[in-house]
DNA sequence: ACCTGAACACCGTTCAAGT
DNA sequence: ACCTGAACACCGTTCAAGT
């Protein structure tokens, strides 16, 4: 366990570095030279486990589908008998929590050219789990995991942006009124 | 018109520039010296105008709001009797047309630095077009404008990141999915 | 007032060399 | 197989100097 030539998990040790740096000082502040230097090794020491940036990227995007997933299950279990509007909680949680993480998932060119199916099974499944417990629905149309899915995918979007508010709508807690909201349009 | 010491416009013409190579090559590749060298200025000439590059995109994201509010009042004009679905095709529409621009207006660091107050009106009040257009109407609850614009605004980024397709669910075209969703849920 | 050229600290990536 | 140190081309920003 002590510091040796060999790290020995510096692959997992980048994602994680990566991850804190990406949520406390922003994607713009996360260069692979510091990340690599705040993981105690040399700026050219992560090339022997990422092709380049972008894969470390990609790697930090599917963990954090991993912890993603946790979330929206962690909700779902307080709260069983609303499993969908918990989905959608858990969802709309995990983006005000972990911004720059969500914005690495979602947006951007680094999201746009994830390709899933080269990501962790894992990590593949969060996907789902909202789609999943809409379709179940016994009165759910075609169309209605989609209008579902985009519901609460733009929720969390323009909340964590600020282009409204809970103010905004006479809520003074985000926890009402995310309720609120999905309660009024989701089934 | 010649080519002189001093540019004239150089402001506007900055700005122009790297919204064409946003689109072109993607944020990342959009430097702010690569900005000044496709204008023809030197690489320090940009800080007569903006104060650091986060400046600059700034002005980029307030020039996209304009064009946003343009491609919104133009698709709800081709289709004045569905005024509100027609404004929201607009919307996703833009998304679709501008991938780079639309993130940058809506995700990331830098919308969520943007103060819209400080922003000209006209971008500004490209925000209140879907926004009104909801309201406006004679049976909209409270929280319909939220849903509708997180629908619409969710819509247009899982699309953009190809998180799902028209063909997934049954839609050869985009322009018929798309306006099958917002009529579904849309009133 | 607006623009240039040189400088500084930083970054992504490569590569020969070390363990 | 994994890591280092030096190198290269690039970037954001500053500043004295030119027009």
């Amino acid at each position: 366990m002590k510091k040796s030539y060999h790290h020995g998990n510096l692959k997992s040790a980048l994602v994680v570095q990566a991850i804190k740096l990406l949520e406390s000082e922003g994607l713009s502040a996360m260069s692979l030279r510091r990340v690599a230097r705040e993981t105690g090794v040399s700026q050219a020491a992560p090339y022997s486990h990422f092709k380049d940036k972008r894969a470390l990227l990609a790697a930090v995007a599917s963990e954090g589908y991993k912890r993603f997933a946790a979330r929206m299950r962690n909700e779902a279990e307080l709260d069983p008998d609303h499993y969908t509007i918990s989905l959608g909680k858990g969802y709309v949680f995990f983006a005000l929590e972990n911004p720059a993480l969500f914005h690495l998932m979602f947006d951007g060119e680094i999201a746009e050219h994830l390709d899933l199916n080269a990501m962790d099974k894992e990590a593949y499944e969060s996907y789902q789990l909202l789609v999943d417990g809409v379709a179940q629905h016994p009165i759910s149309g075609k169309l209605d995991t989609a209008v579902a899915w985009s519901l609460v995918h733009g929720l969390a979007t323009l909340l964590l942006n600020k282009k409204f508010t809970p103010k905004d709508y006479g809520f003074t807690k985000m926890e009402h009124f995310v309720d609120q909201v999905l309660s009024s349009s989701l089934k």
